[in-house]
DNA sequence: CTGCATCCACACGGATACTG
DNA sequence: CAGTATCCGTGTGGATGCAG
């Protein structure tokens, strides 16, 4: 692929292609929560509990989005006490590859970043 | 790489190792500007114009930030009228591998997911 | 041309209390 | 257990005006 190509993918047409997904996964929790349910299907408590620092509040919201998206399946028991499940769906699947991909890029250049960073800092001072 | 390992990748040490790439480039124009800087380095007012919708104020901060974290370079020549070009450094360029993938799913399930989003608001009215 | 300062509207997200 | 409702502090980002 061409550096032209890369720059159009990106870029995208009217040049926000890449705002869609980042509007949807970009936000602070979403993609904590799809690695967790990568691991497998997951009621809500063991959800808040393996998600560390999540509010039950943006749990439920994230959970709402990523279902409206088509990301994660929601499977609810009429029981008592309530159970509810979670689980990636296929195409919430797709989406762990590519960002393992920028993650492993941040682990990678994380501590680089926070040198020059430091750097960056110390000259202002 | 095991699923596993996968999840362990972006939940990260205490889990938010995907937080800090997030927080460097998940904001509304860091990959933006990022991806029109691949095209080679550039000035000011040419990237406001290649950036559709940013605002200069969000050029300067956008780019501040990206050039703190050694990800730009930015190089200013004592002329009048003042001329500053800005470029990815090594660190930048690297990021626009995992960039594009990300970007490739964008692109190929935006439409589904589009749909899905309709979909799930028809049932909610 | 480049970029800083100011004001301001709004969305995000945390804490807390309450419900079936 | 799995939410919903409310309040509220904070950050993001747009518009505008000014400066070197």
């Amino acid at each position: 692929m061409s550096d032209y190509e890369k720059v159009c993918l990106i870029r995208g047409d009217g040049g926000s292609a890449i705002r869609g997904i980042l509007d949807r996964i970009g936000d602070k929790w979403s993609l904590l929560v799809i690695a967790t349910l990568d691991g497998g299907r997951m009621r809500f408590g063991d959800l808040k509990q393996h998600v560390p620092g999540i509010s039950q509040r943006m749990l439920t919201l994230t959970l709402r989005h990523l279902e409206r998206d088509g990301l994660v399946s929601r499977t609810s028991y009429p029981e008592v006490p309530p159970r509810v499940e979670y689980e990636l769906t296929g195409m919430g699947r797709t989406l762990v590859g590519p960002a393992v991909s920028l993650a492993e890029w941040a682990i990678r250049h994380n501590p680089i970043i926070d040198e020059k960073r430091r750097a960056y800092d110390a000259r202002q001072s």
